[in-house]
DNA sequence: TGTACATCAGTGAACGCGCGTTCACTGATGTAC
DNA sequence: TGTACATCAGTGAACGCGCGTTCACTGATGTAC
C-alpha cells in the first residue's frame, strides 16, 4: 500500500538501508501479523526499494526475520527487566516485584500482538535449527519467588519450578483470549492475582519494602 | 512424496474421496507442522488425484483447512472427555479427576502437536471471521473444581476463573516446551501437581471416592 | 582548479517455480427401454 | 438379452500471479593526481 519513494544514500551510508529494510520487515509483521506475509518483495515495497536491493544486505528472505525476532526479543526483555527494576526502585515488595513482571509480561503481548506471536509461536523450518534465544526476564522471576520465600510470605520449595509454571500461565494468557475472543475471560486483575498468588504459593499479603 | 496412485471410485461413492482429502489434509499438517505447506496441489499429490477433483468436493483451500480444524476439535474434546469419564468411573477424587483431564489435555499437545498448534495457533484470515470452537472439556474442569470445593478440599471462590487460568497454564505447557527445548524444563509430573494444587486452590489430599 | 576514474548504492529485466482456479474433456459405470 | 444413453468421478492443459534469486547495468558521489 505504501508507495514510498525513498532517496538514495550517500555514499558511505549504505547501511542506513539495513536498518529501513529491518524496521520495514518488522512493521510488515505487525501490520499483518503472518510472518509469510514478510517476501522480500514485499519488504522492498514497503522499504521503497526494489527487491535485488535487500541482497546487499541479507544473504536471504530469511535472514530478515531471524533479525527481526532477534530485535522483538532484546525489546521484550527489556520491557520486563524495566517494569522489575521500576517496582523496586519504587519500594515494592517481592509478590508486588512479581506482579509487576508478570504485568509487563502481558502488557508488551498485548500491545504488540503479532511481535509476541513471532517471538513465541514461530514454526520453525522443518530442517532448521532451533534458535537459542535468551529469556533473561526469566531469572528476575525465580529470584523474585526467592525474595517471597525469604519474606516468608510464599510456601514454594522450587523457585524455578513455579516460575516456569508461572511463564507458562502467563503465556497461555498472551495467546489464548486473542485467539478465541468469544470465549467469557475473567476480569483480568483478579486472574493475574489468583496466578500468581496460586503458582508463587503466596501464604500473605506484602510485606513491607526490599 | 507420496506417489499415490488411487482407484476411481465406482458411481454413488464420490462422496469417498472427501474423506480422503480431509485425511490427506490432516496427514500433511501433521507431517509439515505448517498449514501454509497445506496447498490444494500438496492435498491432490498426497491423496493421488489431480487438483481439480477437490472443487467437486470442497469449494476452496480455505475449507479443507477450515474442515480438517473442526475434526481436529471433536478429537479433541473427545480425548479430554473420556480421560475424565474413565477417571469418574474409576472412582477418582475431584482432585484427581481434574488432573485426569488436564493430563489428557497434555498428551493430546505432546502426541499431536501439529494437530494442537493448528487449532490455537492458527493464524486469523486477515478480514476473516472467528471461529466459533467448543472447547467443552471445559466445563467438565469447571465442575471438578467446584467438586473439589464440596469436598472442602479447595478453597476456590470462582470455579470458573480458576478453571481459565488451569487452561492457559495447560495452553502454555502445550506448546511452549516445543518451541523453547533448550530451556530447563521441569519435571513433568510434579509441574503438573503444582498447577493442578495451586491454581484450583486445592488445600488438602483428595478424599474418598466421588 | 580541473578531470579522469574507482567505488558505492541501488535498479530493471528476466529466469523458473508452485500456486489457485478455469475449462473442456474422458472414459467407466449404471439404467431405461 | 442387447444397446443406446445419461451420469458420475474424475483428468490434462492452460491461465495469470507473486515469489526468490541472478545478472548485467547505471548514475551519483567521492578521490587521486
Amino acid at each position: 500500500m505504501k508507495e514510498a519513494v525513498r532517496e538514495r544514500n550517500r555514499r558511505g551510508e549504505g547501511g542506513k538501508l539495513r536498518a529501513d529494510i529491518l524496521a520495514g520487515a518488522a512493521a510488515l509483521l505487525e501490520r499483518t501479523g503472518n510472518e509469510e506475509a514478510v517476501t522480500l518483495r514485499a519488504v522492498a515495497r514497503e522499504v521503497g526499494i526494489s527487491a535485488p536491493s535487500i541482497y546487499s544486505h541479507f544473504p536471504d528472505r530469511e535472514a530478515i526475520v531471524e533479525a527481526v525476532v532477534d530485535g522483538a526479543f532484546a525489546d521484550f526483555n527489556a520491557a520486563i527487566e524495566e517494569a522489575y527494576n521500576a517496582a523496586r526502585a519504587a519500594g515494592a515488595g517481592p509478590r508486588e516485584r512479581v506482579r509487576a513482571g508478570c504485568a509487563a509480561y502481558l502488557r508488551f503481548a498485548a500491545e504488540r500482538p503479532n511481535r509476541y506471536r513471532l517471538m513465541f509461536e514461530r514454526q520453525y523450518r522443518v530442517g532448521g535449527d532451533v534458535p537459542d534465544v535468551q529469556v533473561d526476564g526469566f531469572e528476575l522471576l525465580v529470584r523474585s519467588i526467592q525474595d517471597c520465600v525469604a519474606a516468608g510470605i510464599s510456601a514454594s520449595t522450587d523457585a524455578a519450578r513455579d516460575a516456569t509454571a508461572i511463564w507458562l500461565a502467563m503465556h497461555g494468557y498472551a495467546t489464548l483470549p486473542a485467539r478465541l475472543p468469544m470465549f467469557p475471560w475473567p476480569d483480568a486483575d483478579a486472574l493475574l492475582d489468583r496466578i500468581v498468588d496460586g503458582l508463587a504459593q503466596i501464604t500473605a499479603d506484602d510485606g513491607a519494602q526490599l
